[in-house]
RNA sequence: GCCCCCAUAGUCUAGCGGCCUAGGACGUCACCCUUUCAAGGUGAAGAUCGCGGGUUCGAAUCCCGCUGGGGGUACCA
């Protein structure tokens, strides 16, 4: 079994592209088969430089790597659709199609087709579909023009009578058909010169030995054209199966680059783990059961069959995939998660890059006390700043009266704080235990509850009021740090 | 408009004729734990299985129609 995924270059790749490619890739491996990668180039116009190299990071990300493709090669060579047109392999074939009368040129330009759409829509008519007039000229007489000089495409001469049939693996036993009146005579081959996807990806995919073919959904209306393709060929047809959509989050269309943020590269530079990714988008269009959801890229590949593919399109559910990220942080070793928060907390200012040692070990102390709070790496930075950064009350800082708990003053806070500074100076063990131990006594010492004392000290220290466990704050801060920023926000309140 | 595909809670899904008083997950709410926030635990609300006809002793499951949603309709992929 041989399966690909052929992107365009014509951006970045988005997350729906992932999923497909995903799902090629967990087929090939699950079955033992193979998995290429072709770059499909064809569109001169919307070409982006650079974009392959972005497409290929992304797959890579999610742990899908190719067994023939533009970069590491392969027994068909090249792997992108301009190189292989700059060979001449599209032009054996429509030279083929040609001379059998299967194809023909036509000197219809963009403009006068543009226009005769527009004539039939102003008449009335139900629906165009374009048939040039050189369809049923000898091919000689499209020669002759041609010789001229006058720009033509190569067009499937597409029968008119009848219906194409085909099955779908994911939308089981009923076939799909399609009537022959309802297609049109597409361009095989541009004015250009260029081939056109239709014809391109189906050379290709033959050439290649391409046995199954897995792509998205919105390829279903155009599989006719490709069905009539091979049986002109006379080339076996491969199997089909199309995808469902990934739909945006209010359900108003398919996930779109313009209006949604869904480019790949944008999830890692958020503190997406790969692991957290592959596992929610393998379950976008497939299941494995009624419970589990949590699967390693192994026990995916493992479990992966084409028969669990959903036919009906899946809602993106950023909530949904935000959940299973944190709850892959959370799977990971603690020293696991400091060295994945690093390029976040170089990236925010707080650490240098590279690190230096003693922010790395700072780093890994620090961990602990934010691991099971992340959902997003990318949110390390905020929530750990305070350890880096000066804290003072005031303009420039926290607000002061965030230190005063609910139904106490300033003046008892005051008090409070200083009660603390000065339990805190006297304190010669500066453990998580006997900072807790000491702080206790205090609370019962003033007669004021822990949750308005703990409150206020959190807040002197960290500067807000939702922070890590106060003791483990205060021992990752350090004697030196814990007593005078509780100084400084006592003195605030003075 | 025309063609094609799809249809179980707000969302992702299990279900492939009797195991369903419809299971799981996200989200929501409550309670427990608790120094805040999380995490974790327990529980709840939430689906006349889109609607209407059939077939069958029996239908979420099969068939038809309708409706709704999505996709396509390019010298883009």
């Amino acid at each position: 079994m041989r399966v690909r995924f052929a992107p365009s270059p014509t951006g970045y790749l988005h997350i729906g592209g992932v999923r497909t490619a995903l799902f090629n890739w967990l087929f090939a491996r699950h079955y033992g088969g193979q998995f290429i990668l072709r770059i499909e180039d064809t569109d001169e116009k919307r070409f982006v430089a650079g974009a392959d190299d972005d497409i290929m990071a992304s797959l890579r990300w999610v742990g899908i790597t190719w067994d023939e493709g533009p970069d590491n090669g392969g027994p068909h060579a090249p792997y992108v659709q301009s190189q292989r047109s700059d060979q001449g392999i599209y032009k054996t074939y429509f030279d083929q199609l040609l001379a059998a009368g299967q194809a023909y040129m036509s000197f219809t330009t963009e403009a006068e087709l543009a226009q005769m759409r527009v004539d039939a829509e102003a008449k009335g008519l139900k629906s165009f579909r374009f048939r040039g007039a050189e369809r049923d000229w000898p091919l000689e007489r499209q020669r002759e023009l041609a010789a001229t000089g006058k720009p033509y495409t190569i067009r499937l001469k597409t029968p008119l009578e009848g219906a194409t049939r085909f099955h779908d693996l994911v939308r089981g036993a009923n076939e799909i058909v399609v009537q022959h009146d309802q297609l049109q005579d597409i361009v095989l081959i541009k004015a250009s010169g260029m081939p056109v996807y239709h014809f391109a990806h189906l050379i290709d995919d033959h050439l290649m030995g391409i046995t199954h073919v897995l792509r998205a959904e919105e390829w279903v209306p155009s599989t006719p054209y490709h069905v009539l393709l091979y049986k002109i060929l006379d080339w076996e047809l491969p199997v089909f199966a199309h995808l469902p959509v990934i739909l945006r989050q209010d359900g108003k269309g398919k996930l779109s680059k313009r209006k949604d943020d869904v480019a790949t590269n944008r999830f890692w530079e958020r503190g997406y783990l790969h692991e957290a990714m592959a596992n929610y988008l393998a379950l976008q269009g497939w299941s494995y059961d009624d419970k589990t959801e949590i699967m390693t890229l192994d026990e995916l590949v493992e479990r992966f069959t084409i028969d669990r593919v959903q036919a009906s399109g899946a809602r993106w559910n950023p909530d949904k995939l935000r959940d299973m990220n944190g709850l892959y942080i959370r799977k990971l070793p603690a020293g696991e998660v400091a060295e994945r928060m690093l390029p976040f907390l170089a990236k925010a200012g707080l650490v240098a890059d590279p690190p230096t040692d003693d922010e790395l070990t700072y780093v890994h102390t620090l961990t602990p006390l934010v691991h099971e709070r992340l959902e997003e790496l990318g949110q390390a930075p905020e929530l750990l700043d305070f350890f880096f950064k000066e804290l003072r009350p005031g303009a420039d800082g926290y607000d002061p009266a965030l230190l005063i708990p609910k139904k106490l003053d300033a003046a008892q806070t005051l008090v409070m704080l200083r009660a603390v500074h000065g339990a805190l100076n006297a304190q010669t063990d500066w453990s998580v235990g006997a900072l807790e131990v000491s702080l206790r006594a205090l609370s019962e010492q003033l007669a004021v509850k822990v949750g308005p004392l703990f409150g206020a000290v959190r807040v002197a220290v960290s500067g807000r009021t939702v922070a890590p466990p106060l003791f483990e704050m205060l021992a990752a801060l350090g004697r030196e740090r814990s007593l005078s920023r509780v100084a400084v926000a006592a003195a605030a309140l003075e």
